[in-house]
DNA sequence: GGTGTCTTTAGAACTGTTCTAACGTCCTTG
DNA sequence: CAAGGACGTTAGAACAGTTCTAAAGACACC
């Protein structure tokens, strides 16, 4: 399939996005990053991201979608969120914050890092690597 | 299938336990809450559950597991943790208090509510209720 | 243009969980 | 006690989200 003549300004920043993370940027790879990142923060399943391509006519196959959420998440341009056990949601905010849960709805809101404090954090245990700390904040609505 | 003659003192506290929930103490009931509760607060899938009650000659069906974990949870006898996208873990320990994910084993640890310290709250939007904040701490190891 | 590596794809497979529908258990009430 | 009914258990089928497979396509490099 041809290109588009005149990718907009968003095309060129999404493709140095996905060369600098070294990922060959892919017909597909492209349209979903756009898609992702082109318009602020999202959180999103890949089922929304593969319903969202469908209606951007984007014909990806859900595996591709799949392939270019983990390939980003490794790379470093995504998040992944477990919180509801058997959803992954995404994130495209991947700078250290927390989250509201709506219960109701599935979605999921930022919380700035520092609105929150952790104290005196026990002695993780064997003195191991903290990864990640995730703070959650289950709202019933 | 009878009963032991001999019930130890902790069959009489999970009994006790069952009925004060509004739950039938059911021969299957009884066995699973005994494995759960007998040993200090423990962070179980459906699936250990299952293999332990096998281990220990209690006939039950994987469905029977999941409804009494899903029975017990509704009564407050247990607490349901969605960590890693796809297992549920279900916590014995149900007061507040958050939890060390250990990423390579899959293993939950406790850790004590007062060493978590939430400030200034950003406005729960429409001023819903919260109805839960989960802390996890994840740790490479 | 040839060659090797990476990517995409349809659909099958997999996995944890839930559902179905039949059967069992046991309490209630006459 | 008998009959009825509410509740609980079960095997296996179904389901949903995700991953795998194997083959075809795209593209970089020579
Ligand atoms: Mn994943
Ligand atoms: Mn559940
Ligand atoms: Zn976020
Ligand atoms: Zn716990």
């Amino acid at each position: 399939m041809r290109q588009k003549k005149t990718p907009a300004v968003a095309n060129v920043t999404v493709l140095e996005r996905l060369r600098e993370a070294g990922l060959r940027p892919t017909r597909q790879r492209l349209a979903l990053a756009k898609l992702l990142f082109a318009r602020g923060h999202r959180h999103m399943s890949a089922e929304e991201l593969f319903n969202e391509a469908k209606t951007h006519r984007v014909n990806v196959s859900l595996a591709t979608v799949y392939n270019a959420l983990h390939d980003f998440t490794e790379k470093g341009l995504l998040r992944e969120i477990s919180i509801d056990s058997n959803i992954s949601y995404f994130d495209t905010n991947t700078g250290n914050h927390h989250h509201f849960y709506f219960e109701r709805s599935g979605q999921l809101e930022d919380i700035s890092e520092d609105h929150i404090s952790i104290s005196s954090l026990p002695p993780a245990p064997g003195g191991a690597e903290i990864s990640r700390v995730d703070v959650i904040i289950r709202v019933k609505a």
